[in-house]
RNA sequence: UGACCUGUGGUGUAACUGGCAACACGUCUGACUCUGGAUCAGAAGAGUGCAGGUUCGAGCCCUGCCAGGUCAACCA
């Protein structure tokens, strides 16, 4: 089991503790549950998961591991209308792969289907629920407003009789959608308008991912979430603010079905928000649906999948979700953090490889021409357990447009005519000659080569200012780099009163490179792999990838800080 | 005009039953370097929403304000 309580874990990070663990810790003084510790992660199978849910899953998970406890996978599956077993796989597999396991715990609140609809009769029977037959908005405006109670409806004073029978009938079929729905009695002037007797089931006669056509009616939300931990056993219901209010109809119910010592406790925390992202599966959705991305696990998407697909680690999201904390209150966590810990965990890990995104072509003109050698380069300066590899140099060379100016300034380091620079791991080269076409734009450099510098040192002790990365062009793989930035241009997209998100959608958000040469190491590296392309970031190997066209994905760049210099001048 | 919740450097968190506000990210210096990466060293930056009160002493306790959030789906 991992060490908590302020102690660094193996990844090296500190894991803290937070107020949820020192609530668990008081129950567990106190005694309660018979000193266990049970978490269920309830997602509702709409949508993909996004990092929130990480957040949510890496706390329960972490409780369980903390304490010595366990976590359930429970799908919250009560509304047929919205769910779909395509998301139930992708939810799956995006717990698995953040490193997490269910084991034999996987359950659905469709599983307790028949157990809710018992419960309900027996709520019947004690004069705690009544068929309700006006209509939605009538319904409604009894409900009263938060700063206003609400009346009793006239349904309210049926008989146990009356109201098993309609009860029936509408698990039955006999009656149309939206005809009637039970409510529980409770009391129609709280302040709480949760409590103001809520509907608890309802007509639906749409079919169902697990249970078919079998149900025409189903449990809302509150009805069934308590119940299933209940079931479950669970001794601690994580769930987020928004479900505060809800806390005195979750006890409710509890204390309706409570025949022993335990009890299942709700506590609150506040969901993540990222910025430069929407977080809400709707409008993810609606992402999806109106293709401004390729779908839920495009790489600009804050999803799991799509966090995945761009070169997240697991390691990466779960230190991110240590880092960010866990409390009540709502604020706003900067990209950059997550950021962060991809940078962090790929430094320690990544294979680094030479990659030229924009290729300016260098004729080496004293170099042989059918010549060819090999030279030595380390694949990880983190870790030299990873070794080194070979990388093949020769008279043509690819080099990054940007590591050459024409007209440089002071503070610019790299290469420029009659600079000489460091070809990282080969030789030192010397720029002569910049050649251009009929409209000025440079196609290609003249450079000579000392011999003498071979594997990047010279012996007469010279120094250059700048190493570069290259690409022997005969070598050289071709592919396809996507370069990724923030998916929208405003921090908080959603944030704005009277305009669509979707208006602040970042046109550049993806862009295609398809003139991309990589040293022959990459060849064969599998879907997922990490690189880093020394100088410019972490990129990874897309599912697009094929044979004869390999694709990258970037993941973020290094920190540059020639580029931050320029960017403060403007 | 209700109920519930929240309010600590730019951002996120911390501070055991009250004892001179700590950490991370970011920012800025400098060192080192065959990645202008990484690393290392250092610096700036809050007096804890506001006003009172209790106390030798309050971010922690009390009172009153202010600000923000959530709640009126047969969604979860």
């Amino acid at each position: 089991m991992a060490e908590y309580n302020n102690k660094p874990d193996n990844e090296g990070t500190v894991k803290k503790a937070n107020f949820i663990h020192t609530q668990i810790t008081e129950d567990l003084k106190a005694g309660k549950n018979e000193k266990r510790v049970h978490t269920r992660f309830p997602p509702e199978p709409n949508g993909y998961l996004h990092i929130g849910h990480a957040k949510s899953i890496c706390l329960n998970f972490g409780i369980a591991e903390k304490f010595g406890g366990k976590t359930n996978l429970r799908f919250d599956d009560t509304n047929p209308s919205k769910e779909e077993t395509e998301y139930v796989e992708s939810i799956k597999e995006d717990v698995r792969w953040l490193g997490f396991d269910w084991e034999d715990r996987l359950y659905f609140a469709s599983d307790y289907f028949e157990k809710l609809h018992d419960f309900a009769i027996k709520l019947i029977k004690d004069g705690k629920a009544y068929v309700d037959d006006q209509d939605a908005e009538t319904i409604s405006n009894q409900k009263g407003t938060p700063t206003r109670p609400g009346f009793e409806s006239p349904c309210r004073t049926r008989s146990v009789e009356e109201n098993l029978d309609l009860f029936a009938r509408m698990t039955n079929g006999e009656f149309d959608e939206g005809s009637c729905v039970l409510r529980a009695k409770i009391d129609m002037a709280s302040p709480n308008m949760h409590m103001r007797d809520p509907i608890i089931y309802r007509i639906m006669k749409a079919h169902h991912h697990r249970t078919g056509d079998k149900w025409c009616v189903y449990p809302m939300y509150d009805f069934a979430h308590g119940q299933s931990d209940y079931w479950e056993g669970i001794t601690h219901s994580i769930c987020t603010l928004e479900f505060e209010v809800h806390r005195p109809l979750y006890d409710w119910f509890i204390d309706q079905l409570q025949e022993t010592d335990y009890r299942p406790r709700q506590i609150e925390f506040a969901r993540l928000n990222l910025n430069y992202t929407v977080m809400s599966k709707r409008k993810l959705l609606e992402l999806v649906k109106d293709k401004h991305v390729n779908g839920w696990d495009d790489p600009r998407m804050p999803t799991i999948s799509g966090l995945r697909r761009r070169g997240y680690t697991p390691e990466s999201i779960r230190n991110f979700s240590d880092r960010i904390g866990v409390t009540k209150v709502d604020g706003v966590i900067d990209v950059t953090l997550l950021e962060h810990s991809v940078k962090e965990h790929l430094n320690r890990t990544a294979q680094r490889v030479m990659g030229v995104i924009n290729p300016l072509k260098v004729v080496i003109t004293n170099y042989p021409e059918n010549q060819s050698e090999e030279l030595d380069a380390v694949n990880n300066p983190e870790d030299a357990s990873m070794g080194s590899r070979k990388v093949p140099f020769s008279k043509e060379l690819y080099i990054e447009r940007d590591d050459f100016m024409e007209d440089p300034p002071r503070k610019f380091f790299r290469l420029g005519p009659g600079r000489e620079v460091r070809l990282r791991y080969a030789y030192f080269v010397t720029c002569n000659d910049v050649i251009k076409d009929a409209n000025g734009n440079i196609t290609e450099l003249h450079c000579t080569y000392d011999p003498a510098s071979k594997g990047g040192n010279s012996p007469d002790g010279r120094k250059v200012k700048a190493t570069l990365h290259w690409v022997s062009a005969k070598h050289a793989i071709k592919s396809e780099v996507r370069m990724y930035d923030r998916l929208f241009r405003d921090e908080n997209p959603d944030g704005h009163k009277d305009r669509d998100f979707k208006e602040f959608l970042n046109p550049d958000s993806l862009k295609l490179l398809n003139d991309c040469y990589l040293e022959p190491f990459v060849q064969g590296a599998k879907t997922l792999d990490h690189f880093q392309f020394e100088r410019l970031g972490y990129f990874n190997v897309d599912p697009d990838s094929t044979d004869e066209k390999p694709v990258f994905n970037r993941t973020v760049q290094l920190r540059d800080s020639w580029a931050k210099q320029q960017n403060k001048k403007q």
